[in-house]
DNA sequence: TTGAAAAGTTAGGCTCACCTAATTAGTCTG
DNA sequence: CAGACTAATTAGGTGAGCCTAACTTTTCAA
């Protein structure tokens, strides 16, 4: 008799049952997979500024459309998003308390392999994505401490705070920056290891100072001055648009141009 | 058209896919659960060696009877035990590969939480419970390394290399040291954090030397000095039997005794 | 030696998280 | 504004991994 364990959530048993009193409100102990999706809606959300459109969450997590229809369905449940058919996702306060517990996991996990255990740069992101799912919030936490509260990963992006912060400094993709002027290299996106591993070979790194030399039209390649230090200074660069929308430098500081009144 | 990712095993998407090129022959990629059933019946077939029964890994790894039957089948299917029903349940070469597999990243996730993240020796076993089904190889092995390849974990339980030996030193419970004689001990059981917490206190550590001065009959309460270092040497505590299970010792040099001829 | 208790298994169900195929809703263009 | 195209959803299915209830096998003691 007494029903085995009535409360967590089928499914991954021991596993990834570790986090609590943190991401919503209550104490829910989201699954792996709703924290993908979550982390998957917050970034397209941030990105674009509009609601996350069912295939762009699909091709995302490389999941078919119609899975993501139905986890939708489940989220919208569970409070962590709204959803409007046919007409996008958002996350509710919770489900970006949520998402944002997931990015700080993420980003702490990458700088600690980094830092700690000497992973190259273009190998912590694989390695993240699946302790971000195990790892307790101690754990997070002991990590962040022994790096000393990193503000940004190996990457150049901003770790969120233990309360959910995220300072999020303006930027702009190194293809929409002004031809001739110089900029600081804030972060390179993280998701393809093999293009981090040839932005990496041209020196182009967080901190890095670039000068956009040239740029060819129709998304054309970007000829670009990488600010060396120490002997080889200076080196020129001929890099494509996929790189030149991984790469994001610091905004000018003056405020976005809304309507040229 | 084109069928997504046909080989993975389902549920578990992302997580846990890290682990190739050692457990079985082939390349399987075991699922979270499977390999938690392979450490259960690894350590249970240790501890008596005699096969397996199913109740007792369902208890172990609290699931129902019924779905540990179905669970053996699979792993039968697998290859990666051999199962007579009603009989027990003992690995075969690649299972036991497997387990080994998972012991070594238990326990290497185990010492490194110690010694690098300043986790209580009470609390790591929970944490690397989880930790061990997503971390890469690649991470153990790292972690290994910056711990300079540890024989042992923190409560004192060696460590499999990674070519999967595992070096086992005679042991034998507290409960069954001949009373009157020290011995050094070896370890401490890790599943308990409680009991882990207690004995602690009482400065029973890998490596502590114990003398029983006395034990109660009918499996009854252990009176033990222990060895303390430094001020308060010398201290003599009475511990119940669950402690003096849980607590190994160096067995004496001598040769386990078979037959009395 | 038999028959109750214990151990194990079969039968039948459930949720999570995915899939393909078919259908519907929204959008954009001629 | 109609039809074509695309995006999204419903419909129906699968495997993993768990559950309870009911039945079978083994064991052990009277």
């Amino acid at each position: 008799m007494s029903p085995r364990r009535p409360e967590r959530p089928s499914a991954e048993r021991g596993h990834s049952g570790g986090g609590d009193r943190y991401g919503a409100g209550a104490g829910e102990r989201l699954t792996g997979s709703v924290e993908d999706y979550l982390k998957a809606i917050y970034e397209l959300h941030e990105g674009s500024a509009m609601p996350a459109a069912t295939s762009a969450i699909a091709e995302r997590l490389d999941i078919a459309p119609p899975s993501v229809s139905g986890m939708l369905r489940r989220l919208a449940g569970l409070e962590l998003i709204t959803h409007a058919p046919y007409r996008g996702v958002s996350l509710t306060a919770s489900g970006r308390r949520a998402a944002l517990r997931m990015l700080r996991r993420h980003r702490v996990i990458e700088a600690y392999l980094a830092d700690e255990l000497g992973y190259p740069w273009d190998r912590v992101h694989a390695e993240a994505e699946r302790l971000e799912h195990a790892a307790s919030d101690e754990l997070i936490d002991r990590m962040a401490a022994v790096l000393g509260h990193p503000a940004t990963d190996p990457h150049g992006a901003p770790i969120p705070t233990r309360e959910g912060t995220l300072v999020v400094a303006p930027t702009q993709p190194l293809a929409e920056q002004a031809v001739g002027s110089m900029a600081r290299v804030a972060s390179v996106g993280d998701e393809d290891g093999e293009l981090l591993r040839y932005v990496a070979s041209l020196a182009i790194r967080p901190g890095a100072r670039v000068t956009v030399v040239a740029r060819a039209p129709f998304d054309g390649p970007l000829t670009v001055e990488v600010a060396g230090k120490g002997a080889k200074a200076r080196r020129t660069h001929v890099v494509g648009s996929a790189v030149a929308r991984a790469v994001l430098v610091d905004a000018p500081a003056k405020a976005k141009r809304r309507k040229p009144s």
